[in-house]
DNA sequence: GTAACGATGGGATACGGTTTCCGCACCGGT
DNA sequence: ACCGGTGCGGAAACCGTATCCCATCGTTAC
């Protein structure tokens, strides 16, 4: 019955028991171990010694307990699996490895309810930040709620990072990272529209999406700069992916067979569309041209290669995270200022070969 | 100068505050948040008006010091962006938030020297388990490492997971989830040799990668059941990207271009050979057949889509989560039981489009 | 009417580190 | 030989929460 436990636990070893087997204070070994008190080198040999003999490794708990610890950042994220984000996620992660901080993910699968348990969850561990993936949801109550999820962060001391949606309105602490969504929408359907094509078929996502919006407002533009009528009737709404495709430019065939260019919403919505094509017999780019969004990987990899607009979502995540670090850096100083809060970054089109002048058959 | 800090101040409320607020012990808050314990309704309602008013959340750090806490699971992937891991990260966390754990991710970038530092971090973290996800390398010294992991999460009460790689040789702590790889790739080439073809280009992946190791074995086999003989000089080793099958069909094409079909390591391979093709001016499947492995989404979005192996990536995620979960409910009872260590999934070939029996042009 | 008991609430302590404050020892200078 | 300064190691006070143990009060049983 010893008052404290037996050395040779089952557990992990704690730093008394360093200091104990070193027969030095535990003290000293915080002080070895963080290496910012200078202590003598017998000292600094003998506990790390014992250090690599027990393989003991600081509780992190405990460290950041006392004040320290190594920072930490959330990326709540809708669907891991999608290629955009998962870029995002890896500017994030790399830059947080890169400065020794650690990052969580938590994915959302489309439900406020699980988002906003995990925000409360991130929020518990005390992360320095919280970064929401992906385009918001226009309703007011959404709105409401991603204010709220500001404050209540900033008031914690962490701090609520939005990319790839448009800021919050009003005065709301938070740091929004975004790109040219409706600029790269313009210059993709400018695209089409200079090769010639007058009819075409939009598929920008959800209605209620934000994304889908600034493309959809950013296609209509275009036309307006070009002079040409823009058909509502020509636009197709539905989720960003492979099967909404499909089954849009399935029934627009039936439709409105007259289309001679689909401008998709996201290279995925791109690869649907085309391959609903190519089973309606027509030959891409040939017959009919395809514009994708994003280019991720898959744009490169389709046949033919897809135009698309490249979003450096990479490199969003890169920001993303130096905002945090920065402010974290800067400190006071800097409270009310809304500059820096949002960073835009710009996009551009790739021209690669699903694109072709309409009624020039090979 | 107050003993204590002011209940007002910036940082986050404690408990302490929420429990002078509301004119209560510190106990009797923290019973009434853990509802653990019984409390009269009084009580309760005075306590969580104080919580709502205050925002309060638990500090996540501190509860796990004292005892209490959310189990995390940490998940090291060497690429996030590969679409095969990201599944399986998905099924991971998918598992973890079901039952209220959170995962931490981190990237290794194929680094050795990240991966040590991260499971390391991990370690500190006190993580209920580390899962590591993708094809290990087969140098010896490598698999000393990952059985020095091993011990030593199992040492402080963790455990390690490989996914997708053969388990460790020895006595050593550690759970495997894998799938059977060799099988699938026996399979698939069957179905190339039963459909004729019989000059087939073999491109498994790195001759180091124990993934490429086994689809190679699963191929030869194949051969020599159908007794065909097998070419070395049609196998070429290389990266699992897109870059590595173009390439690899423009070598093949310039070398030995009498092959009839290509039988890639992976679905992103199969993408890069078949554009490699399709820039001969072969077809697909009329003149050259490929099939891919692990029918990731892309396989289904190529044109043609490409007949392939399934992994069933999303669930050995969760069955990875689940190992560690039951361990952690079993306890002791079972310390040296080698049983369920050790879990196989099922693969199976999907067909699509993309295999014709040779020399039956159109 | 009183003793025993169940239901609650409060005080104290442990969890594993970091850090501040002190004291000790050893150094050289006069 | 005495004194002040410097460098290094130790004791103890936190960090915020969970929980054990005990005190209290209202009940119920005898």
């Amino acid at each position: 019955m010893s008052q404290r436990k037996a050395t040779s636990d089952a557990g992990r070893a704690t730093i008394r028991d360093v200091a104990e087997r070193a027969g030095v204070s535990v003290a000293s070994v915080s002080r070895v171990l963080s290496g910012n008190y200078p202590v003598s080198e017998e000292l600094r040999r003998r506990v790390m010694k014992v250090v690599r003999d027990l393989d003991y490794v600081t509780n992190a708990h405990a460290r950041s307990l006392a004040g320290g610890g190594t920072p930490t950042v959330a990326i709540l994220i809708n669907n891991i699996t999608g290629a955009a984000f998962a870029h995002v996620a890896k500017g994030v992660e790399g830059a947080a490895t890169l400065r020794g901080w650690l990052s969580l993910v938590g994915t959302t699968g489309d439900d406020p309810e699980r988002e906003l348990a995990l925000v409360n969850l991130m929020r518990q561990q005390g992360v320095a930040a919280v970064i929401l993936l992906g385009g918001a949801y226009d309703y007011d109550e959404y709105q409401l709620r991603m204010a709220r999820f500001a404050r209540s962060l900033d008031a914690a001391g962490s701090h609520l990072v939005l990319v790839g949606r448009p800021p919050l309105e009003g005065d709301v602490p938070a740091t929004t990272v975004d790109y040219d969504n409706e600029g790269g929408a313009y210059a993709m359907a400018s695209h089409l529209l200079s090769a010639g094509h007058r009819r075409v078929l939009v598929l920008p996502g959800h209605a209620e999406l934000t994304t889908a919006q600034g493309r959809l407002r950013g296609a209509q533009r275009a036309f307006e700069a070009y002079g040409v009528p823009f058909d509502p009737g020509m636009v197709r709404h539905g989720p960003y992916d492979y099967e909404h495709g499909y089954e849009a430019v399935e029934a627009a065939l039936h439709d409105t067979p007259d289309f001679t260019a689909v401008l998709a919403g996201t290279d995925v919505v791109a690869a649907g569309a085309m391959q609903a094509l190519r089973a309606a017999g027509l030959r891409v780019p040939e017959d009919v041209s395809i514009v994708g969004y994003d280019d991720i990987p898959l744009a490169s990899q389709l046949t033919p290669q897809l135009t698309t607009v490249h979003v450096p979502y990479e490199e969003m995540g890169r920001v993303a995270l130096r905002a945090v670090a920065d402010r974290r850096e800067g400190g006071a100083g800097r409270r009310k200022s809304a500059d820096g809060d949002h960073l835009v970054l710009g996009t551009h089109v790739v021209v690669r070969n699903s694109v072709q002048p309409p009624g020039q058959h090979g």
